[in-house]
DNA sequence: TTGCGTGCAAAGGTTTTGCATGGCA
DNA sequence: TGCCATGCAAAACCTTTGCACGCAA
């Protein structure tokens, strides 16, 4: 039974503070890493690897592939309830991110679960595609 | 002035002839150089991974980042169209990369398309969650 | 013969792990 | 006090580059 305590530290917060402050950009580990090597106060590699881990498992960051940047990004999404039972549509033009409810998603579950035996985990999911806007601009 | 001559080696057309028997599936450069290490005459990596460049610039592979999937994913596409009927599940216990080919995707792409106005990029969308095996081991 | 192809070794960058120490509850 | 958190160092990965040798044209 593995339950983390997250306790309360400066850096958890810092770490936090920080990623909320970009306002829903994208930033990757070594970006953050590079932003907190040169504070007064000094954050280390291996605990922003492992706080943006627990903040992707709360639901709280999102994590993406981006072609051309090496690495992975990061984007603060914040207490939205409702990111448990809803998944994400994310542009890869524009960059947006769409909260998309509905039936169909339940749908695909409960067909993966039953026919391929796989328990989807829709926080870390995200499909890839175009949004309308972008496809419109072609 | 760059004008590689393609030369027509052993080696490329081993990589090729490997790449076109995977049948649209998506493959990542560790593998391909995990197959050939085995093989009575194996394949240097830099070797496949210079090759998986050309093929690229020449257009009959498609290279894609894939959300999770450590490394980058190559596709032969050739002169085929169609062949994004697949979408990949990826378990989090194990790090088993399944191809799933069903056609609920196709449904679920229509569907998304049609109410959401959202085009799915099936060849960087992985599902993530956790597979039979890792859900009986627990 | 010429110049590209090959592959070992080593470097570069990102992420993870081992382990001793520090700090929250 | 009991865990968890922290962070250094080192390892594990994926990918690229340098360089000497091999081989297709």
């Amino acid at each position: 039974m593995r339950r983390p305590a997250n306790y309360n530290t400066k850096q958890r917060e810092a770490i936090l503070d920080y990623i909320i402050s970009l306002d829903g950009a994208h930033v990757t580990a070594g970006q953050i890493v590079k932003h907190f090597s040169n504070m007064p106060i000094p954050i280390g590699r291996t605990t922003i690897y492992r706080h943006l881990d627990k903040l992707m498992e709360t639901g709280k960051l999102r994590r993406y592939t981006t072609d051309g940047v090496s690495g992975v990004c990061y984007q603060y999404i914040g207490d939205e309830v409702g990111c448990y039972t809803h998944f994400h549509l994310k542009c890869e033009d524009c960059g947006e991110l769409i909260h998309m409810e509905c039936n169909m998603l339940g749908r695909l579950e409960g067909h993966i679960l039953k026919e391929h035996s796989f328990q989807i985990n829709a926080l870390k999911t995200v499909l890839y595609g175009q949004c309308s806007a972008c496809s419109e601009k072609e």
